[in-house]
DNA sequence: AGCTATTTATAAGT
DNA sequence: TACTTATAAATAGCT
């Protein structure tokens, strides 16, 4: 359809090329356009030219990955589901762990032990038993280890203040008139590490456990 | 390009709806064709009657698939990484929720303890010590029931075995010279469930934590 | 699915 | 790249 009869291979000028294809794309478009208002189609057109300009047609109220994926289901084998499946079967495991896991934290918080035979339940004693002395063990190490780091530091503290009072009273003790150590800011002897042991000294003996990560769990799937 | 010229909007009669689909499917398939040999141009033309019909051009050497993920790399934002990367997010949240999990199942059997403090140390051992006892508590509820139950089935049938000794000493006295119960085959009057309690029994007082599911356990992420 | 009058697309030229 | 136009190609309506 021109001035004269052309034959369907590959055109060599570059420019011709470029400019037939421009032509023809513009034509194909609307062919594609008019059949999906004429036939109430739905298609999806991608193109590539020769020197990798791209374009496409979407027929309307949808979009290219719709009818893609519409592709996939009818084509059977679809092409991105392999990838797709084999993510959502790692989910599917993940999840199912997942479950298990907070099942068997419920189950050692004393929770859900409905379903447990003696066998299981004599496992789950003996072992939580174990464990909790464990607990123990490494709370009277924690706390052993922390009580000599503040007898130490303790010591230190009440050694420098000594020192200090010593050289005030040797040095310049026509100054001051008022010696009672407790007038001094303590916070200049005692360090940040005492001042926090202190606040783990005054700690009430029944913490709050939902806020230290022991409560009730939340049982959402992520 | 007919006899008469047309309207381009849909074509309400269903029949002619379709032949022109079929027509012109088979125009712009050629065209797509055409235009990959003349100019040297990759595309993928995807297409659904109203029908629901399915049809597809493909460029020579190539395949839809690639044609799409040229197209989204080129359309930069693409269609479904979107999808995609929503489904990465959530795998890898399981994973973090699954990790916490372990690591708080592993606290409650007393390993990987080095990471807490004094004040968390002392929500857990509280928080074992009561869900130990909940499990003693349920421990001794199913022993006592299955002990109770177990009373009763032998109750039952020493006095079905003992009807039965009666019977066979006052009706069939001289078919039988042996008497001695411990003869008979226990199992007729023990049904299963009275066995399955002997067996409860003869358990080792220290079961195989592993076979039990309080063993250690596997760390690897699915 | 064919036929063909007519419309439409487009090759070549500007 | 855009316009023109002769001509090839597509197809609407019919069978």
């Amino acid at each position: 359809m021109g001035r004269g009869k052309i034959e369907i291979k590959k055109i060599e000028n570059p420019t011709n090329r470029q400019v037939t294809y421009s032509k023809r794309r513009a034509g194909i478009m609307k062919k594609a356009s008019e059949l999906t208002v004429l036939c109430d189609a739905q298609l999806s057109l991608v193109m590539f030219s020769s020197t990798g300009k791209f374009s496409e047609y979407c027929s309307p109220s949808t979009d290219s990955k719709s009818i893609y994926d519409r592709y996939q289901q009818v084509s059977g084998i679809n092409l991105w589901s392999a990838q797709y499946e084999k993510m959502q079967n790692t989910l599917n495991h993940l999840k199912e762990i997942n479950h298990n896991l907070r099942r068997e934290i419920r189950q050692r918080m004393g929770e859900d032990l409905d379903g447990l035979e003696i066998k299981e339940l004599r496992g789950l004693e003996q072992n939580m038993d174990e464990a909790l002395k464990l607990v123990r063990n490494r709370k009277y190490h924690v706390i052993s280890t922390q009580t000599d780091t503040y007898k130490k530091k303790l010591k230190n503290s009440q050694e420098t203040h000594r020192n200090l009072l010593r050289e005030m009273e040797t040095e310049h003790a026509v100054y001051y008139v008022d010696d009672d150590p407790s007038n001094y800011d303590g916070a200049l002897a005692l360090g940040n590490g005492a001042s926090y042991l202190y606040s783990f000294r005054t700690q009430p003996s029944q913490p709050n456990l939902q806020g230290m990560g022991y409560g009730p769990h939340d049982l959402r799937l992520a």
